[in-house]
RNA sequence: GCCGAUGUGGCGGAAUUGGUAGACGCAGCAGACUUAAAAUCUGCUUCUCAUUUUGGGAGUGCGGGUUCGAUUCCCGCCGUCGGCACCA
């Protein structure tokens, strides 16, 4: 391949235009306040995704997304906006301490290779991107701002009145205590039971562990004290401010089920002479509960059980302690459970029931505790199936008929007798055997109940959210140290001034193999001073990912994470594409970090991300997902190599829509080399010595009618499909243009440096190159270059047709086509069917009931 | 199990306020150029029936429905992919 001639030069002037570009900082845009800064013109902040940068370099789904921001950026540019356009690194991580730990090289090496080729390859790619903005989270002036924002966390709380966070001074002049006031705040320390990996040395988020044990590390649960980020507190309005924002609506739909709000009642039991409160989505089963079961770590366990079963929930404790969450859901299928010896007493009945421990209540959500009503929850009715506990029906979920019509009937005739064939009836229906509420339905029953609780001060409605707080410590080297110390075993923030905080230098990177983190083995670092002690935890790679946006919009300013008149002007992110992969997490704690800087007053918007575009996975040759270990990786670097960036990038944006998930194609590569080659032979001819010149068929010349139209259509198109990303409809508009300019004796400047002039943001290289090619033979008709001209306009006036065909169908079928003038009226256009002679042979016979015109399209002559 | 996507030629994919299904590209076939090949250019290319052109029929996962007309709207299934998974 690489031996073959090239069908154009790519080879050579892809590196001259990415040097100047470089050289003139030609995609580099002023901030307001700089002295080129235009302020008449509309701003657009388009972000890609910022990578990790791997030892192993670019892949082919990183160039996907950042082509079709690459795109829309330069087409905006080019439509007069300011556009910012940036490109960073998150470059703190687990594989550059990984890499430390085998070559004991520190981690800040490993990393600056590889960004230093994560750079050049994404430079050869010719991106649009203001390299002066680039960012680097492990940069000790951006750690530093990091740091300056947890200390924002640290000291603030959640007022729920407002529903904002606010400073904790407030609570100290309230008078608060310093005890309480550590209760409230956004970032916390707690002792709580974590993912512990020891291989791994370092403790995960619930919503890591997967993605590691995936890789084959172990991890295993223990309680340790890590510090915490109160997400928990801002989950309504992370559901809510959800509404205004334009993201793919499964996007939305995945955060709020992973923020789970569930929209039920608390009911207070008594247990002798303590009592228990409950959560319940089903309050009107109430009547139908007829055990309670407790979390296993319940605090009251020890106090309702009873001495001749202290053992046994000794025992079980033991072995649910024993059990991974992994063991705990795959051992799902068999319930598991003892009883305390206690007894619970139904509220709003008096019986008494048996109080149950089992591991299918976590302690983590809710109460810890529940109601069981086994006739209507599938899982209370599998344990008292298990257990031989009596059920109570109180839903009737026969004689439906208008309330719930199909969801929820899948139970009907299932009566709950604890027979081994019976179902269990989850659906809502009509209150049976409930004295307060017979013959209500669901809804009304469960308003009755909660008031009647609220009365008796025996509970109420509630809301629970499945989300937990933020798990924000890890016991890594590589990444950012918490700006806190300890004194008398109490955390003190560390004072602005003392910014950035650095780990410091270790002889190995080699974990303990206990939680102690890394940083502890530097006993200089963590005595710092009399009774003082560093905090040795360092914060997780989400911790710079979480403003790493803001930081683009004012990179290099010393004295604030971003100015205040920059932030303004640029925020928010108009358009933010990334993979699906980060559609919960990273999405979810950015917006987090945000509304916090907002309500203290840092940013003006209230959500960083107003639309989201989620590109499509790229599957390899062979249909499967890329991985090494299948050899179907394929490299971007063997790409432009072989065929140049420019047919890199077409490929990139022409496999399919930019959402879908798509299989790599060499043969789909050289198909869209071969049209930027047609595109390049349009101008150019080469000799046998394989020296190119210009054609002498280009010149000024007057575009012919039909010329004139599939320009026009061309600029249409491509402008269009731009806006709504469909890049590959816009590129194979442009592949028929070629085509019909190809067809032409002479070829007009006019028409060319339109076709280049689209092209442009697609294949910057090739039409720059063109097109200082046209303009040195052409000086007085073409100058500049083309990224910095204005996007060119259509006119609907060349786009006209005089005459149309027309589709002529008999009863639906397509029997023939007539061309008629553009303004030919009904009446005439049906005459004119119905004259036709394939019409005749088809309505011969037949009754025409009916003719339908369709201006401009389609007539259909209906007979029978 | 629940939630969300998705299903169109040999392949990637076009086309939806309902109006010519298969744009564009790949692969394939034929031709031109060439001593030859590559590259390039031109034409054909959903399936099927018919002796040929003209032509007939079928066709957008499957089965129904609405409509003059459905890839597009409605109802019911099936397959594939992704996410969640005892959250009371």
């Amino acid at each position: 391949m690489t031996e073959r001639r090239k069908q154009f030069p790519f080879d050579q002037f892809e590196p001259k235009w990415q040097a100047i570009w470089e050289k003139n900082k030609t995609f580099a845009v002023a901030n307001p306040g700089d002295a080129d800064f235009d302020a008449s013109k509309p701003k657009y902040f388009v972000l890609d995704m910022y990578p990790y940068p791997s030892g192993s370099g670019l892949h082919v789904g990183h160039p996907e997304g950042y082509t079709a921001t690459d795109i829309i950026g330069r087409f905006k540019a080019r439509s007069g906006y300011n556009v910012l356009h940036p490109m960073g690194w998150d470059a703190f991580g687990l594989p550059a301490e990984q890499h430390a730990i085998k070559t004991g090289e520190h981690p800040r090496i490993n990393t600056a290779n590889n960004i230093e080729n994560f750079r050049r390859q994404l430079k050869s790619l010719g991106f649009a991107y203001d390299w002066d903005r680039e960012i680097n989270t492990t940069d000790p002036e951006y750690v530093k701002w990091t740091q300056w924002i947890f200390l924002q966390l640290y000291n603030s709380y959640f007022d729920e009145k407002t529903q904002q966070a606010r400073p904790v001074s407030e609570l100290e002049e309230q008078g608060l205590s310093r005890d309480e006031i550590d209760e409230l705040r956004l970032a916390y320390v707690a002792e709580t039971p974590v993912n512990w990996s020891p291989d791994l040395g370092t403790v995960l988020a619930n919503e890591e562990v997967e993605e590691w044990r995936a890789k084959g590390h172990t991890v295993e649960r223990r309680p340790l004290r890590q510090w915490m980020l109160r997400i928990t507190a801002y989950a309504q309005r992370l559901i809510d401010e959800l509404d205004d924002l334009d993201w793919p609506e499964g996007i939305k739909l995945l955060q709020k089920n992973w923020i789970g709000r569930s929209d039920g009642a608390e009911v207070t039991f008594q247990i002798g002479d303590q009592s228990v409160t409950v959560f319940t989505t089903r309050p009107d089963t109430l009547y139908g509960a007829t055990y309670m079961v407790l979390a296993p770590e319940h605090p009251l366990v020890d106090d309702i059980a009873s001495d001749e079963q202290k053992q046994a929930i000794a025992d079980y404790r033991v072995k649910c302690g024993a059990k991974s969450d992994l063991e705990r859901t795959e051992l799902a299928k068999e319930k598991s459970g003892v009883f305390t010896g206690g007894y619970a007493v139904n509220p709003v009945n008096g019986e008494k029931i048996p109080v149950w421990i089992a591991d299918y209540v976590l302690m983590s959500y809710g109460t810890g505790a529940i109601m069981a009503v086994p006739a209507h929850d599938q899982r209370d009715f599998e344990f008292a199936q298990q257990y031989d506990i009596p059920m109570i029906e109180v839903v009737n979920s026969e004689n439906l008929s208008d309330i719930t019509s199909t969801q929820t009937n899948h139970g009907q005739d299932a009566h709950a007798t604890g027979g081994a064939d019976a179902t269990c009836f989850s659906g809502e229906g009509i209150a049976i055997n409930s004295p307060m509420f017979e013959g209500l339905t669901t809804a009304e029953a469960k308003e009755k109940i909660c008031a009647w609780l609220e009365e008796k001060g025996l509970g109420g409605k509630m809301v629970n959210y499945k989300m937990r707080d933020w798990l924000f410590s890890r016991q890594r080297y590589w990444g950012e140290p918490f700006p806190i110390v300890w004194r008398d075993g109490k955390h003190e923030a560390l004072a602005e001034s003392e910014l950035p905080l650095l780990a410091p230098e270790l002889e190995d990177y080699k974990p303990s193999g206990t939680p102690e983190p890394l940083l502890s083995k530097a006993t200089d670092w963590v005595n710092c001073g009399e009774g003082l002690k560093r905090e040795t935890n360092t914060m997780p790679q989400w911790a710079g990912s979480c403003w790493y946006y803001l930081r683009y919009c004012d990179a290099k300013n010393s004295e604030r994470f971003v100015s205040r008149e920059a932030e303004d002007y640029w925020m928010n992110v108009d358009l933010y594409i990334g993979g699906t992969e980060h559609a919960v997490l990273h999405l979810l704690y950015a917006r987090f970090w945000h509304k916090v800087l907002h309500d203290l007053g840092h940013v003006s918007t209230k959500e960083p991300f107003q639309k989201l575009v989620n590109q499509g996975l790229i599957m390899g040759e062979d249909g499967v997902k890329m991985s090494k270990s299948r050899g179907n990786v394929v490299n971007p670097d063997d790409v432009v190599e072989g065929y140049g960036a420019d047919a890199l990038r077409l490929y990139e944006m022409f496999m399919g829509p930019l959402e879908q998930v798509k299989p790599w194609s060499m043969k789909g590569v050289e198909g869209v080399y071969r049209f930027l080659g047609r595109v390049w032979r349009l101008v150019m001819e080469v000799d046998q010595e394989g020296n190119w010149s210009m054609l002498s068929k280009v010149k000024v010349a007057d575009c012919d009618k039909k010329t004139l139209k599939v320009l026009h259509q061309t600029i249409k198109k491509v402008s269009e499909d731009i806006e709504s990303l469909s890049f590959n409809t816009a590129i194979s508009q442009m592949m028929v243009c070629t085509n019909e300019l190809n067809k032409l004796e002479v070829l007009p400047l006019s028409a060319v440096e339109i076709l280049l002039s689209v092209l442009n943001p697609f294949a910057p290289h090739l039409s720059e190159e063109l097109h200082s090619i046209l303009a040195e033979a052409f000086p007085d008709a073409i100058s500049g270059e083309l990224s910095q001209s204005d996007w060119p306009q259509w006119e609907e006036v060349f786009l006209i047709e005089d005459e149309i065909e027309i589709v002529v169908q008999v009863n639906g079928k397509l029997r023939d086509r007539i061309t008629v003038s553009k303004d030919a009226d009904k009446d005439e256009v049906e005459k004119l069917v119905l004259d036709r002679d394939k019409v005749k042979e088809h309505i011969d016979g037949k009754t025409v009931r009916k003719v339908i015109v369709v201006p401009g399209r389609l007539v259909n002559v209906v007979a029978n």
